[in-house]
Order: C-alpha cells, then structure tokens, then sequence
DNA sequence: TTATATTGATTGAACGTTCAATCAATAATG
DNA sequence: CATTATTGATTGAACGTTCAATCAATATAA
C-alpha cells in the first residue's frame, strides 16, 4: 500500500497553499493550478481531496476559523479572569500576529465577500460573528448592567471587525494592525472605568 | 443621427444593472451578459462605453463614492455646526436609506475584497477611506485636545465600518442597520460627555 | 414637404482564452 | 503482485472582447 497518513498532510498542504495563492492574486484569480502548484502538486489533486474547488475553499476558511478558536481557548487559558484580562485577551487573540499577517488578512476579507453568496461559507462566518459578540458580551456583563453590556459588546466587536478591515486594505498593514489593537484596548477600559462612577 | 444624449442615460443604465447583478449573484457570477441582459441591452454595448468590463466596474464604484459623498454634503448643510450634530450626520449619512439597502452593502462588500488586488479599486477606496476619518476627526478636535480627537475619530471611523460589515452580513440586514446608528451614535454622545469632565 | 444622405448607437455571432473537472496512465508502497 | 496515490493531458463550458452589419434618428437638399 502506498504510505499512510499522507491524507491528513497532503490536506494540510493544499489548504495552506490556498492561502498562499489568495493571498497573492486574489480569490478572483485563484485557480486549481495556482493552488496545486504552490502545493508543488498536481492539479488533479484537488478533486481527490477536497471533491473539487468549492470544497478545498470552505475547508480553507474553516480552518482559518479554527486557528482564530484555538488561538483565543489558549490564550484564555492562560491569562486571568478579571474580565478586564479576558477583553485584553479577546483583543490580542483577534489581533494576533497570524491573524495580521497580509496571508490571513487577505484570505479572510475575500471569504467575507465571497461567503454573501454562497450559504455554506456564510454559516462559517456568522458562527465566528456570534462567537465574538457572545465572549466580549459576557465579560462586560460581570461589570456592567445587561443592557450597557450588550450595548459595549456590540460597539466593541464592530470596532474588531472594522479596525481589522482598515487595517487588510492599509498601506501599511503591520503599523495599521498595531495601531488597532492598541485602539480597541482604549476603548474597553473607557468603558470599564465608567462602569465604576 | 441617432437619438442624441443617450450617452449618460445608458452608463446610467448599466451602472444600475451591475449593482444589481452584484447584488444578486455576486461579482464572482457577474458577467458581461448578465449585467447586459438586466439593462435590457446586447453585450457589446459595455465595451462601447466602458472599454470593458474592468471599466465598467470602476465606474460603479466610483457611482457610489460619490453618492456617499454627495448624501454627506447635503446633509451637513441642512444640519446645524455644533461638534455633536455633525458627528450625527456623518453616521446617519453612512447608515443612510441607500446606504443600507442590501444593493448598495453587497455592492460595497464586492468592491470592498476586489480593491485588494486591484490598484484603480484601491485608490478610491483609500480615499473614501481617509474622508470618513477626516470628517470625524474635524468635529472630534472642535471639543477635545489632539490626541483624544485622533483616537475617537480612529475608533469611530472603524466602529462604523465595522458595524456596516456586519450589517451587510447580517440574517434581517435593515434591522442590524437600524440597531447600527444607534450604537455608533450612542459611542459619540459618550466620548463627547467625557470631554466635559 | 418629401426624399435622400449621414451619423453613430446598438447588436450578436465569432474568436481565443481560461478554467474546473475528468480520467487513463503511471508511480510508489506494502 | 496488488493496491492506492498521483499525475497531467484532455474536455467542454463559460467568459470577455471584437467588429462587421444593422437600424433609427437627424440633417440636408430639392
């Protein structure tokens, strides 16, 4: 038999290849050659690993989402429960330097667009749209009266969202990104600090 | 002679139908035919006024910068000079009816992703951009020292991207919206409340 | 007014290109 | 040898662009 646990590797390959190729020239011209080259493979590959393009683009997108789970469930694990800390930490999570780097920023602004109109795609990105929302929610709550809580989370995960997006289509995405980061951070202890007046 | 001041009419025309076939199928499934068809013309014509499909959605782009741009202005000038009501009218141009309606979000979201990885795209949205930070920035410095204006206007700028983004990808688009004003003017009102104290 | 000439807007078929998917052939493994 | 992994040439559909032909609207002439 040919060797064994090539499958879970030749996956993880493919997809990272992906990234690579979006990154680059764009989901506009992403093709199954762009891709299967980088991976150093050929284009027939796909098909047999992911059934075909689609597949091997919500497989991308679902492990960009598993990286940015993980990514916040370790950190978490690490810091303090103060919900000060853990607001830091969502923050830093989303932030991250993998999160920053042009390959994952780009990737994961032409899923967004993409996922408008394709269903499979927009479930993934309103699962992780919930996911934000509810962790910054739940913070601000053992602070702040329901309302002003739900009021911050949702004030709180735009400003994510729409910082990381200036930041992708910045000139200068690494300065942009840690600007950003910085901001959020301002924001949420503002909102901290009233909570006690 | 053939009917003359058909020019504009026509870009018009084809303007409106490749935001609706954006809106509809995405600029992934956009095509030459299928913006044609919904203008109720042949394919060729989009070479003749456009040069080409590229032009064409460069134009579209440029259609709604500057129907932004021109709710913005109108607003301002029926709106009184205070800091707090000009903040408002930028957000209630931003979240304005054509602003908000799925056409226009989707559109915007396209244009948004396909502006990475093409410079013409980039520059206006860059633009469009630094305008919204500017306007903000401007009546933020009226009320507070330099530096808190620069981070209110950063943070503000972002939170109404931000919250736009997700009300493009929202389930109930118009109720997100709606809920979106509020909260972005609700951030304003309290940034402003804090520079009294 | 009537008839003819002129204009350029508009069409749609043809063309060359690109792409995802397929599959017969081959390589590699146990 | 038997089995599976991998290749890459091939296919057919879809795309953007081009351009000769058509047509309606106007200008001009008689």
């Amino acid at each position: 038999m040919p060797k064994v646990g090539m499958k879970d590797a030749r996956r993880q390959q493919l997809i990272d290849a992906t990234m690579d190729s979006i990154a680059e020239l764009g989901m506009q011209n992403t093709t199954i050659v762009s891709i299967s080259k980088r991976a150093g493979m050929s284009s027939g590959i796909i098909s047999h690993y992911f059934g075909g393009k689609q597949g091997l683009i919500e497989a991308a997108l679902r492990h960009l989402l598993d990286l940015l789970g993980t990514e916040l469930r370790e950190r978490m694990a690490r810091t303090g429960s103060s919900p000060a800390q853990r607001l830091d930490c969502i923050i830093e999570a989303n932030f991250s330097d993998f999160q920053r780097s042009a390959l994952a920023a780009k990737t994961w602004l032409s899923f967004w667009a993409r996922s408008m109109h394709e269903p499979g795609l927009q479930r993934l990105q309103q699962i992780n749209k919930a996911r934000l929302y509810s962790n910054l929610r739940y913070s601000f709550a053992e602070v702040l009266p329901a309302s002003q809580a739900t009021t911050a989370a949702h004030q709180a995960a735009a400003m994510i969202d729409g910082f990381w997006l200036r930041s992708a289509l910045s000139q200068d995405p690494a300065a942009s990104f840690e600007a950003s980061e910085h901001f959020c951070k301002d924001f949420v202890h503002k909102v901290l600090a009233g909570a006690s007046t």
